[in-house]
DNA sequence: ATGCATGAGTG
DNA sequence: ACTCATGCATA
């Protein structure tokens, strides 16, 4: 449905290192977008410095927007209906997260000459590089899973320790794998893994084998637990669903694989007797309720995004102000509206 | 299948 | 305050 390709992982493990993502399709990164984006010099000053005039552009937009759908328009106020999970985070059934590594580097302006087409033109140019062993397996170590020289940043850093701790724990095991390939580029992740093209087939193979064992995503989920992969514990539906439709980063698709791949081997294998754990209980937690933006505001939102994806922290107040929203609530649809653009969903080009 | 949200890790 | 990986809640 959506389709937007894009990764960028940002793996530094050394300040030596050049991270440039591989060659594949785009490599791209934020600096480019907003490079790209609407920022030239003349309307820079618009949209840097005046936010009226940019809010008045982007509402005009969003009205002649909403003028002209003319959907519904019955703006209730969405107030954040927020959550009440208290502590506990479910850990019941486990749930380990994989660990997230991250390594970003938001503001910094180099520009990749992805982006930018990415979105336009999408992968088709880039397929040149696309498998190149030698920066594949340099810069073999993606986020999306435990990895051993994130896990150790992520250890190092203070706070994080502890939280961190726990993730680092499951992970290290399964960086001891993962540093495999680092060190010699053994079996776990190899060039194949990168391509876009590989996951996307393996994808649909996933997802085919998965219903012909006749399990469902949430099932998928909760039983990676049971692999006892060290470092992986269960994933959500959620997760399983956006893996099989490549709705996910380059990068947390390629860490995912060859968990889902063990996975896939051993319920094959072990068809009759797969368990299933009951997983699943909690003492008695509040349920937490979803913000839910009405059409006329997300409209105007979209509008906004069109012409600045990353307003700054007054602008986001203004959108706020103006839609009467709660301003953590267009914060965070900002970024998971950036989130999206950087999903995978390629496909095409090859 | 997705929208809105949290949290870890970074600057 | 952002990015990323994930998940709960929900359409």
């Amino acid at each position: 449905m959506m389709s937007m390709n894009s990764k960028q992982p940002h793996f530094a493990m050394h300040p030596t290192l050049p991270e440039h993502k591989y060659p594949s399709l785009h490599s791209s990164s934020e600096a480019i977008r907003r490079a790209c984006l609407p920022t030239p010099p003349l309307q820079s000053n618009l949209f840097a410095s005046l936010d009226e005039t940019l809010l008045a552009r982007a509402e005009a937009l969003a009205a002649v927007d909403i003028a002209v759908s003319q959907g519904k328009s019955h703006p209730f106020k969405p107030d954040a209906t927020y959550h009440t999970m208290n502590s506990v985070p479910c850990t019941s059934t486990s749930t380990v997260p994989l660990a997230h590594h991250h390594h970003h580097h938001h503001h910094h302006q180099a520009l990749e000459p992805g982006d930018l087409l990415d979105h336009i033109s999408s992968p088709s140019l880039a397929l040149g590089h696309l498998s190149h062993p030698a920066a594949a397996a340099a810069m073999n170590m993606p986020s999306g899973l435990p990895h051993p020289g994130l896990v150790a940043a992520a250890a190092h850093h203070g706070a994080a320790a502890a939280a961190a701790a726990a993730a680092a724990g499951q992970v290290a095991a399964a960086s001891a794998a993962a540093a495999v390939v680092g060190a010699a580029g053994l079996a776990s992740i190899c060039d194949s893994d990168t391509d876009p093209r590989e996951l996307e087939a393996f994808a649909e193979r996933f997802k085919q084998r998965r219903i012909k064992l006749g399990v469902t995503q949430a099932d998928v989920g909760s039983a990676l637990a049971n692999l006892k992969i060290p470092g992986v514990g269960s994933l959500s539906q959620s997760t399983i669903c956006r893996f099989e439709s490549l709705t996910l980063s380059h990068n947390n698709m390629i860490a995912l694989k060859p968990i889902l791949q063990a996975w896939l081997e051993e319920a094959e294998g072990a068809q009759r007797e797969k368990m299933n754990k009951p997983e699943l209980f909690n003492g008695g937690e509040k349920k937490r309720k979803r913000t839910s933006i009405a059409a006329p505001e997300k409209r105007s939102l979209e509008a906004y995004f069109a012409v600045q994806p990353r307003p700054s922290s007054e602008k986001i107040a203004a959108i706020a102000e103006k839609l009467d929203l709660k301003k953590n609530v267009v914060r965070v649809w900002f970024c998971n509206q950036r989130q999206k653009q950087k999903r995978m969903k390629f496909s095409a080009t090859y």
